[in-house]
DNA sequence: TAAAAAGTTTAGACAAATCTAAAAATAAAT
DNA sequence: ATTTATTTTTAGATTTGTCTAAACTTTTTA
């Protein structure tokens, strides 16, 4: 079953949605594709008839297990793409997101696995997000946000949870990148703001908004 | 101004035709795009309306400057991509043309100023089709068929006219690529097939129809 | 040069993906 | 438990690219 661009765009906004809050509502996933509720709805119902979602009107709907298979598969390849794109055409990793957008499109199957022979097998884009394997398994690391890290230990920057181009824009401002080493010097309560000392650096102190957003392995 | 697939895909074919044939049927171009005559009038008339092509209705059309202008770039693409899936990817010549089909829409100036850096500025694409600079400019070079090289000279094969996948698998089983290396031993005035020596191989002899569709150097 | 053939365009329809505006269902608040 | 607010769905249009069948031009041929 070969899909659309835009269907496999709805897939890959659905498990997003579905991975962090429990329940999707349409709305949201409007504002992620970029479109209207009315054009959700009527979009559901394709993929309802794909058995891509579990869906009844006016209830919650989830993937399949189908439809979870095809949202990793969309995935990996966006992600396989990102790797390629940062660390053999040297592009940055705040400008590499709307180009996976595009090529994640493309399917071969040859060529993707073509394509994670050549890289080698990488398991993590440059974003820090796992890169799902042929069969759709993701292998998770232990990390934690950096209000939660412990102080006064090294920490090394794994993932960033919001990757939107002013998040990336203020990273790149700390000069905080996917596997930066810091130590989490201390919380303040009044606003949940920390202070950090990021290596070779003088030591900063960044938001609660911020802090919640960046992941790190000890 | 961006254009839709189906419109960067109708002005390649046109282009691609307005090389070979000078005069351009508008049933060719339907075969090339593979759609129908009604759908090629259609798409005519949007292009005249973006000043893509010339055109009068019942009378022949062609690429304005802007058109070739966009075709190049098009092919450009097409050809770089091509290049990193056989020389990058180690795929095989014969299966890189469906997948740059697609890839040769992903519209992104600095992907491919990074990707054309990345292959070494390449000139030329696994089928030995020049491919065009930044600026459109192709390479000219002095290559003749086979059945028009002299007699009993060292040839190398360039490029390939026809590279329709029948074409491709004769080729392979004549153990014939870029590069290789033959001599014209002599030519078949009865049908115009020609008996050729390649390098380590024993001579063999390809139809005429074959001989003019392989090209090669002195 | 008139009839036949070939090539091109129009007319009308359709599928995919989107939109706005209005109706219907569900959830939240009084 | 109603009323109000929010969310979701329908109805009807629109855009893009396609199709078939019929009409229209141009070219070929007899
Ligand atoms: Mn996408
Ligand atoms: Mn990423
Ligand atoms: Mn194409
Ligand atoms: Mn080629």
């Amino acid at each position: 079953m070969k899909l659309s661009t835009s269907e496999e765009n709805y897939i890959k906004a659905i498990f997003k949605l579905q991975d962090l809050h429990n329940t999707v509502p349409a709305t949201l996933l409007a504002a992620e594709v970029k479109t209207k509720a009315a054009s959700v709805t009527d979009m559901l119902k394709k993929l309802y008839s794909k058995k891509i979602i579990h869906y009844k009107p006016y209830k919650n709907f989830t993937l399949t297990n189908a439809g979870k298979k095809i949202a990793l598969d969309i995935i990996r390849k966006h992600r396989l793409w990102e790797y390629f794109l940062v660390h053999k055409l040297g592009m940055n990793w705040d400008e590499v997101h709307p180009i996976a957008e595009e090529m994640e499109h493309v399917n071969n199957p040859l060529l993707i696995q073509k394509l994670d022979e050549y890289l080698e097998h990488p398991c993590f884009d440059p974003h820090g997000d796992p890169i799902p394997d042929k069969n759709g398994n993701i292998r998770m690391v232990e990390q934690s946000d950096i209000c939660s890290s412990p102080i006064k230990k090294t920490l090394t920057v794994s993932s960033i949870k919001d990757q939107s181009i002013t998040m990336m824009d203020l990273l790149k401002h700390y000069q905080i990148k996917i596997g930066t080493k810091l130590k989490l010097v201390r919380k303040f309560d009044f606003d949940g703001s920390v202070e950090i000392k990021i290596e070779k650096l003088a030591p900063t102190i960044i938001s609660n908004q911020v802090a919640k957003n960046i992941f790190c392995t000890q």
